[in-house]
DNA sequence: TAAACTGGTTACTTGAGAGTAAATTGTCTC
DNA sequence: GAGACAATTTACTCTCAAGTAACCAGTTTA
């Protein structure tokens, strides 16, 4: 279902766990959403700007301004919504990082054996590195988001890549996966995908989905030929298992 | 004279090649350098300071006096040695190309097959990347340098992903590479070393050299377990060639 | 030793952009 | 349709940092 639409937060790997409480959701036949879902639906409408124009022009080359304009409104408007530009960033980041952790966790519940793990867990991180929210998470550096909050984010962070890394070691001990230092093959995992945020263009030439599988299989079976797996299945198509 | 340790411009893949032509190198029993020479040094201090805090705190959040305090000098004596704070990023992050597309022109030169020549290149650009200009190359989004030089820079890092592209397609032909699109395969390349500069740091039990090689091998080798290669010289070590 | 230059300083101008106060318009409820 | 409250606007303030002007101390050269 490719991690969807914008503006709609929550859209990953959900599941109530982690959002605040919502309305039932709503139908066509509602009569037009309760100032509650518009005031939330609109502040989410500053985040997603917010973020997209963060990663076209970097947080602090962005003003406020600018994404008062993007969404036809004045900049007071803004505060409205949010208490400060930082504030701003930090959800935004935040989002993304919930995302990530949701569908990790949601690609856990899945099973499977641990490549498959790690496989989906790659999956669901490329997804959301192509998006607002998790574009944000990789462009913008944790120097930027005042110190309250950055450690938190880091601790987010970390948990992600302590996902990764121990899908690795355990991939390693089961002898599914080369005899490497966890955490930097997993880095390397990591750093691989969040790249995919740094060059992908929606209008490149190439489709999300296609690069992000590319990445992976690249990823998965590395640089160096490997002789043909004697696998069965993997006769027939003369390549070895992704 | 206070713009203290010049902290010796040109570390990695040196070579007088592209640099301005500079005098013989200074012997101890020289006079104390010529003014021309102190004042390139102290520039340099310049843009490596300025580097170094970019780097730390991002380019619009380091100010040109956070600078001038680092290096115990005033804001107005920066505007003696460049022209505005644009100046000094371009000048940054075009070191870092420098180095690199020098680097990667030295691999070529040492020979090698293409093997040899793509690990080189993966060494000398992993190697830059923890240094104070490659890691403003790839820490500074392009968005953040202004309009003349920005395509300037994205030319050159283009030249960069091309000789990691052009590797890659080779060794696919020649049966040294696993078939793969090289296009992406040398993002992926790219992006997993670029990431080290995200994380690495020099005081974090892992000194630089163990990283790069450890995640050119992950590289190289990919994540899932290989069979052990038939080759005679791998056979004593009992692991596949890295 | 005086002129001229080099390298640096203090003290300023200026502009941009974050954030706020208070007035204004719109909408819902009784 | 009159109040009450939600949503936005206009018109500001204030701070911070880029960039400049003008001046000063050392050093070199005639």
């Amino acid at each position: 279902m490719a991690v969807g639409a914008p503006t709609t937060t929550q859209k990953a790997g959900q599941k109530p766990g982690r959002a605040r409480a919502q309305p039932p959701a709503a139908s066509p036949w509602d009569r037009p959403a309760t100032r509650q879902q518009q005031r939330e639906a609109k502040r989410n409408a500053v985040l997603t700007t917010a973020a997209e124009l963060f990663n076209e022009r970097g947080f602090h080359a962005t003003s406020l301004d600018d994404i008062a304009a993007r969404l036809h409104v004045t900049k007071p408007t803004l505060y409205y919504y949010v208490k400060n530009k930082d504030e701003i960033l930090l959800a935004c980041v935040q989002k993304g990082l919930h995302m990530t952790l949701d569908g990790i966790e949601a690609s856990r519940q899945a099973g499977g054996d641990v490549l498959d793990q790690l496989r989906a867990c790659m999956r669901v991180y490329a997804e959301i590195v192509v998006q607002p929210f998790g574009m944000c998470l990789i462009r913008v550096g944790d120097e930027e988001v005042p110190e309250p909050s950055r450690t938190e984010l880091r601790r987010m962070k970390a948990e992600i890549d302590l996902a990764f890394r121990r899908l690795v070691a355990q991939g390693v001990e089961q002898g599914a996966i080369a005899p490497c230092d966890p955490k930097i093959m997993a880095f390397t995992i990591a750093g691989a995908l969040s790249w995919i945020g740094r060059w992908y263009q929606p209008d490149g030439g190439y489709a999300a989905d296609q690069i992000i599988e590319q990445c992976i299989a690249a990823l998965m079976q590395g640089v160096l030929k490997r002789p043909p797996a004697r696998t069965p299945a993997a006769r027939k198509s003369g390549r070895t298992p992704n």
